[in-house]
DNA sequence: TGTACAGCTACACAATGATGTAGTTTCAAA
DNA sequence: TTTGAAACTACATCATTGTGTAGCTGTACA
């Protein structure tokens, strides 16, 4: 199996070492290595690479920006981040726009050969700390509740105002009087510092008090 | 570096091999090997385990449920789900529930014993089709507003109504009278199927039309 | 040249929402 | 027993929203 990658890098040296080991290999075909961003999606045109090494922070635009355009010409092209970063900001970023892997660059080389082939191969390489933070994002905050000291009525009139019920549905559902869900409501937009349903719902949504 | 992890999982046959062979290794310690979940809690409790390998298909409560209550009372128990199950679903329930790693059954025992230890590392093993999976989970689908056809106008009103701003309030802010905003906002609650601010936030947000 | 259509403006009116004030009940702590 | 807070009911009033109807552009297309 003959895998064709670019890399973009702009530590010459970083990126000409592990371009020089990973000729080694000879499943591994460097078809482009560049020090920015510039010339990717005419690499990509003409030597079709199955994957592409990314690094993040490079003069001009940076490897993320670089990511989305190549997942919007070459939808099919696997990108895998190889970068420094590991905050919050930069792995959510790079994987919502279509990264299909995450190393950081103290990885060994052997562990990025073996990476870019398992891109090929459906995988999804990533470095053991990016893993555990890419599951986080997942764990939900857990009602963030806390800080807004919602009631339990005041919950459920809220959910109930997102599920898009008017006043009288609302007190009808409950089992209450309208004026009390004019009371309620009062209470919520005071305690999430709203005037609307709308603001309401999009801060209920958004910071789900669900 | 000793690590001491439990084994839920209901196939004797491959749980007895897991172990025989994890034995083998001096650094992984089991004191606890069950075929159902009903005493893992009382098995955290007695021998405070750093990980527990969990199967999800199991007699009785499943091993995402199981899952769920180990990290409600012992949230620091690292839970690492072993099924044969690639579905979304599962994969999503499970690391939403705070499952630190996920592993195929096909793995091999050698891959299960090393992904043992780097989850105590911080680290957060997967099958690469589940790593694959999960990355899948976060691509965004892509302004789903292809389904409703909002025009830029539209989309414009509706972002602002999103935001809390009053009709008036949109009007002054897009330089349009406020009769054109009530016409753009009738547009928008025919095309998403709505009759009410609140409703079209929420849907908006949802279906993220921003 | 006309006509179809999207986008905008306008007016009207009933329904709903936002907000203030005030009184009642309940329950638990002082 | 009193006090006080939380939850609820009630009423009033003005602002805003939801909806129907209608007319005016400009542009694209037959």
């Amino acid at each position: 199996m003959k895998v064709y990658y670019i890399i973009c890098e702009d530590n010459n040296d970083y990126r000409d070492s592990l371009v020089d080991f990973l000729d080694e290999d000879a499943e591994l075909i460097c078809c482009g290595a560049f020090a920015n961003t510039d010339k990717v999606l005419d690499a990509i045109i003409s030597c079709e690479p199955d994957v592409v090494l990314m690094d993040i922070d490079m003069p001009g635009k940076n490897g993320i920006e670089s990511l989305k355009e190549i997942k919007e010409s070459f939808p099919k092209v696997q990108v895998m981040m190889l970068t420094v970063f590991e905050d919050r900001e930069n792995i959510f970023e790079a994987i919502c726009s279509g990264a299909t892997g995450y190393l950081l660059k103290n990885s060994s080389p052997e562990l990025i050969s073996k990476s870019i082939k398992e891109v090929v191969q459906g995988g999804a390489p990533m470095a053991p700390v990016i893993a555990r933070k890419i599951l986080q994002l997942f764990q939900k905050p857990e009602k963030s509740n806390a800080s807004f000291q919602l009631t339990l009525h005041e919950q459920q009139v809220l959910k109930l105002l997102v599920d898009g019920l008017s006043y009288k549905m609302i007190a009808a559902k409950l089992n209450i009087v309208i004026d009390t869900v004019r009371f309620h409501i009062k209470r919520i937009y005071y305690k999430l510092h709203v005037h609307s349903a709308p603001e309401a719902v999009a801060k209920a949504i958004r910071e789900n008090l669900l």
